[in-house]
DNA sequence: GCAAGTAGTTACCTAATGGTAAGTATTGAG
DNA sequence: CTCAATACTTACCATTAGGTAACTACTTGC
């Protein structure tokens, strides 16, 4: 994160710290809803992340211990990633803000249009 | 953010955009809890924040209409920070954020006790 | 005339982040 | 002999974020 920026003793922040950063908490709540993801499958569905920083936050998830990678050496290769039983413990949480993000994002497409209506 | 991430029409990433980065969902958490928080006192329950950076996520809390901000022209002048109400629907969230935060703090630090034990 | 107290702002610097693009390993298929 | 497919890795670059420290404004009180 930043160079001083240490999780100091307080719970919330350490934790924010293990979630936290672009696409880190959407890739987890991709896969608390599907149980088991591909590389390339949360690749697809994260528009316009790429290979670097998936395979980032995914080395970071699993150092975090929120995440398990499962590596098929077959040809070509097949890794398989899941929650841990800790990563699954946020589901609650992360789908509390997949609901509110989808009110705002309702609400605000409903104001962009009434503004659309009143410019006619 | 960065120069390319836009939240691209993804209401998840929309919502973090505005919520992310070190101590913002702490400020939020905070907020939620004392409904009115000056902003000494917002520094003084955030340990080792900044002035600069404090400024700067109240600022982008407003802007985004999570968080009010109440200027009395006093002397000295005193600044009050509360909710919107569009920021207070976060509660549920943060205060799940932070039941699991804490829950995951005891559990490592007993694991910690642990090796201590064991390493005696 | 100077310090105190609140809520910032400003300047400057360094480290970390993310993007792009190209490269790697392996083996079966054509 | 080369391509395709998957899951990365590496090198390089530009931008950004955050830290520190000093400075501002305003009025009251000593």
């Amino acid at each position: 994160m930043s160079p001083k920026h240490n999780p100091n003793q307080c719970p919330m922040e350490s934790i924010l710290g293990q979630i936290m950063g672009p696409w880190t908490p959407y890739i987890l709540w991709l896969l608390s809803n599907e149980n088991s993801l591909r590389f390339g499958e949360l690749a697809a569905r994260i528009p316009d992340i790429s290979a670097k920083v998936l395979t980032d936050r995914l080395r970071k998830l699993e150092a975090s211990g929120l995440v398990h990678r499962d590596y098929q050496p077959t040809v070509p290769p097949t890794v398989y990633y899941s929650l841990t039983t800790r990563g699954s413990e946020l589901h609650g949480v992360l789908q509390g803000l997949n609901e509110v993000a989808l009110r705002w994002d309702e609400e605000d497409r409903l104001t962009a249009d009434d503004r659309k209506i009143a410019a006619e």
